[in-house]
DNA sequence: CGATTAATTGATACTTCTCAAATCCTGTGG
DNA sequence: CCACAGGATTTGAGAAGTATCAATTAATCG
């Protein structure tokens, strides 16, 4: 079957991914580049499709060519937490690799995907064997670890209203806008409940009070940011 | 001066250090800690002593040899909210080195603390010459990564007295316990209540509610864990 | 286009926070 | 070593913030 859209699939070799750029491969060299080449496969899941499951052992990484997922844990009553998101140019399931522990978190595809599999044997194989590869998986790690502790600290300390203000700004900082200006991912109501740590309804009753102050407009899942500053105020109590 | 014990400052040279085994530097070879000893020097701190400051763009990495810390980020009214404690053995300082960050959290010394410094420039060096210990400490983001991820679904999904509940068995996995079977570390209740994210008044208030159940008992600061089982159902909601 | 799922709103209950006041304890200096 | 000042702990009362439950309307997907 031919892919409607050709872009929506990896090169076979990874030098012509238009993602290296800002990727963890991004200053290998060609050589090194032909090794993961010859080693990924590709793979591509359905909108809603499960790549990895909580608790799992996972047999090798991700690459994310082009998609959106987002990464979650299961509460006590089926209740997501979502920790973050993930999308073109990013790699999941290494961290499991890793520290070699179960997968911390289900990873769920938001839209439907294309990725490059790594083989765990190979992915090691190419971070033991480049040094270059490791740092920037190492600064990677280290980058998300910042960020999880923003997180941290949002979640004791800020209100839900201040929340789900920052959330919006992170959902554009991570998946841009699209031609008419609304946040170019769509999640439901429940979804971002999910990522601001709060119950549905309260999601919902603080982004029609977003909407109330012009803040944000809404079409049906779609979400325009208005006044970025005024979210951004909302949303920066600290920091 | 001479030091009152001196098992509290650590050795010359870092193969002889006590902590080795479940360090990052575990795995190293005599050659490579010879490195390390030479590029290390000594320093130590109070109790209460700042050892980084959130926002500052640290010189080096420090590495616990004897003592106990916390690492927080301030919230709006100058309110803490602790990430994580660290203490033998434990390298802080690592994530803003490697992601090029500013210090994402502030370190605190609990107790007197020793440690030894690793300047920047050195520890890029054994980072950058050393494949096995970048490995090491890859395992280590990803494990701290791991972690982080516990604590924001924690955070959002549990409700105070649970936390509290699966804080007082962290402290307990992290610090041990004395000859008594109180908990190694002495917190003050805002700490503690810093720690759960929540008022310090709704920690004092659940954890006397722990105390009339029988799940602990306290003298001044000191906390004995007296139902473990008991606590771990309640903290163990989900997972 | 119809069935199902999602979104919205209202009412109410519960959890947690804040403020205040009364001990208690800790660390310090004499 | 002891007394004391100042911070820490504790408890109560009331306010605020969120969650839950229920019912209605809207949107989405086959």
């Amino acid at each position: 079957m031919r892919a409607t859209h050709d872009s929506a699939e990896p090169p076979l070799h990874c030098q012509f991914c238009r993602n290296r750029s800002d990727s963890a491969f991004h200053n290998l060299g060609t050589d090194e580049l032909d090794t993961i080449s010859r080693l990924k496969t590709c793979v591509s899941f359905r909108k809603g499709q499960v790549i990895m499951h909580e608790g799992a052992r996972p047999q090798g990484v991700y690459c994310i060519h082009k998609g959106k997922a987002k990464l979650y844990k299961m509460g006590p009553e089926g209740k997501e937490q979502i920790i973050r998101f993930a999308t073109n140019g990013d790699l999941i399931g290494y961290r499991s690799i890793l520290s070699d522990e179960p997968i911390s978190a289900s990873i769920t595809a938001l839209v439907d995907t294309y990725a490059c599999y790594i083989p765990k044997s190979s992915f090691f194989e190419v971070i033991e064997g480049n040094p270059k590869f490791s740092l920037n998986v190492l600064k990677l790690s280290c980058h998300e670890l910042g960020e999880a502790g923003k997180m941290i600290a949002s979640l004791a300390q800020k209100t839900v209203r201040e929340r789900l203000a920052e959330i919006l700004l992170i959902l554009r900082a991570t998946f841009g806008e699209d031609e008419e200006g609304f946040l170019d991912i769509k999640l439901t109501r429940e979804e971002i409940a999910n990522m601001v740590g709060t119950a549905t309804e309260s999601a919902i009753r603080l982004l029609s009070e977003l909407k109330e102050e012009g803040r944000i407009s809404t079409q049906g899942r779609r979400i325009k940011l208005e006044d970025r500053p005024g979210l951004r105020k909302i949303a920066a109590v600290f920091e």
